[in-house]
Order: C-alpha cells, then sequence, then structure tokens
DNA sequence: ATAAATAGGACCAAATTGATCCTAAAGGTT
DNA sequence: AACCTTTAGGATCAATTTGGTCCTATTTAT
C-alpha cells in the first residue's frame, strides 16, 4: 500500500536534478535523462505536466529545454509528486464528487481523511531546496 | 497516490460486519460477502489471508464459517489493511532487502520514512472496535 | 530554410488488480 | 461408510494501471 510509482520517483529525482543545475541555466530533457537515469520519453511526459503547472518553465526550439519555474525552496515535494500522481488521496471515498454509498455509515472514513492531512503536511513541509542540498542533514528524521 | 484498493476495502468492511455479529457468533462467508457487498469467492480469499494470521478463526465442515479471532478492540486497522495490501511502505527504496542505488545520496528517504510511521500510527490507534461502533463519534475528525 | 528542441496524441507491453472456477480437505449428519 | 456443507488453495482470466515508445506537430534560433 501507498507506494510511490516510478513515474513520482523520476519526477523527484528530474525536478531535484534541476535545482541543483546552475540557477537560470536551459537544461535539456535529454541531459536530465541521462543524469538521473530515466527512459527520456518518459522523463519529457512528467516535464511536460511540470510545465502546465508553472513548475518548471519550458523553452522550446534550439536552445530550447527547461528552467525552474520557482525558486526551489517555493516548489514542495507534495506538488511534484502530485503533479504526476494525482492528489493524495487513501481512499476514493475521500473525493469530493460522487460519494460512496457507504458514506454516511462510513466510520472509516474520518481515518483516511486523518492520514491525508497528515501526509499532505510532511510533504507540504519539504521543499526541493531541501531534496537539493548536497549534504544530508547531520541527523535523518 | 496511496488509494487503498478494493481489497482493502472488502476486507475492512468484511471484518467489521464480523465485529459487529453476535460474539462468538459463527458467520458464513457467503452470509458476510452478501452483507456487506462484497462477490464471495473474492472475500474468501481475504479471509484466508486473516486466518493464517490469526485475525480470524476459520471452521470447516458443515456448521463452519468465521469468528474474530481476537476482541475486536485488540485487531488494529493497521494490521487489517496490511493483512491484504502488505506493508505500508510509501516509496520501496524504503524496503530493507536489496537497496536501491540512490539509497546513499537519497535525501528523500527520511521523508518517505516519517510518513510511513505517521501513517502506521494512524491506523495502530484505530481497532476494530472503535470502526464497529453504530453511532459516529460527536465531531468527525 | 533548416536544425533543434518541446508538445501532444496514439500506441503498446508488462504488471497489477479484481475477480472466477475447480479440486482438495475437513468436519458434521445420517 | 456415504454424503453434505463449508473453508483452503491453486489455476486461470479479464480489465485496469503502469511504464514506456513512437510519430507528428509546433516553436524558435541560426
Amino acid at each position: 500500500m501507498m507506494e510511490l510509482t516510478r513515474k513520482g520517483e523520476y519526477a523527484i529525482r528530474g525536478i531535484i536534478f534541476l535545482a541543483r543545475s546552475p540557477k537560470g541555466k536551459i537544461a535539456l530533457i535529454s541531459e536530465i535523462a541521462d543524469a538521473t537515469d530515466v527512459p527520456q520519453t518518459f522523463l519529457a511526459k512528467i516535464f511536460q505536466a511540470f510545465a502546465k503547472l508553472g513548475l518548471v518553465n519550458s523553452y522550446r526550439g534550439t536552445g530550447g529545454g527547461f528552467t525552474l519555474g520557482r525558486p526551489p525552496g517555493m516548489i514542495t515535494l507534495r506538488e511534484v509528486v502530485e503533479a504526476v500522481e494525482g492528489p493524495i488521496m487513501p481512499n476514493r471515498c475521500l473525493m469530493g464528487g460522487r460519494g460512496c454509498e457507504h458514506d454516511r455509515k462510513c466510520l472509516v472514513h474520518p481515518v483516511w481523511r486523518q492520514v491525508q492531512e497528515e501526509v499532505v503536511k510532511i510533504l507540504d513541509g519539504v521543499t526541493i531546496e531541501d531534496l537539493a542540498r548536497q549534504e544530508k542533514p547531520p541527523e535523518p528524521v
């Protein structure tokens, strides 16, 4: 349960690479894919999603590529993960739209809501800047 | 990300039904499946997994069926979910065995670990007894 | 013009999920 | 012993999701 997919992993690796590049440098998707060991065409899709959300800027044509869309300290891990994996939702019933038939009587819902909130809180508390630092923090959390 | 599968949902519904049955009453899988609106053969597999872990007792033959393996207050939501979905692991890298190649340098690991611990803590804090209560608590958490 | 790059859609293989079915084994009943 | 009821467990299968490729636009610098 709760496993991050490869897409999510790749997304994180890719954007961390960008954050580690010299500020303002335009990076090619081929370059990023190479450095992070991710299939290039697959990573391209991921960066398309990033671009749509403004997490990265994309430039087409000769000399084109990607840069971070915001300072890395302003991009949260949650945004990156949700960009490619969709919203963090431990149980489909939590979805706003068409509720499940068990909605009214379901005592499990509040638990999933709590899980969701906790996870969101943690992932919102970590920025790409945090992750891009070369040195590990003194004591792993 | 993090969606519970149907198997997990069914598992929870099934064991809550058992917990709501008169104590000691042997329930047929057909009965449980019927009441919880779950395909019977599928639910049977789920209860097999429960039985292996001692979450339920199974009795074969005429008059056979299932009872709770422990008082419902001693069965946690985490146990039920993990029984059918496997351990709660937000990132494969967290697995003890064969670590990923990015292990040493990966700054994301501690975050996933924290997520895992938080979720486990929440699910460990909820018992089937809690969920089996007919009345909702005053304020949904 | 042309070459270099991303955008986006179509497509496809592998893995996982969500089941079903069949036979075996165990335990009552007659 | 024969028989019925019930779970155990393996095999199988369809649908969905995941992981990935490929091809054709479109944009932009030279």
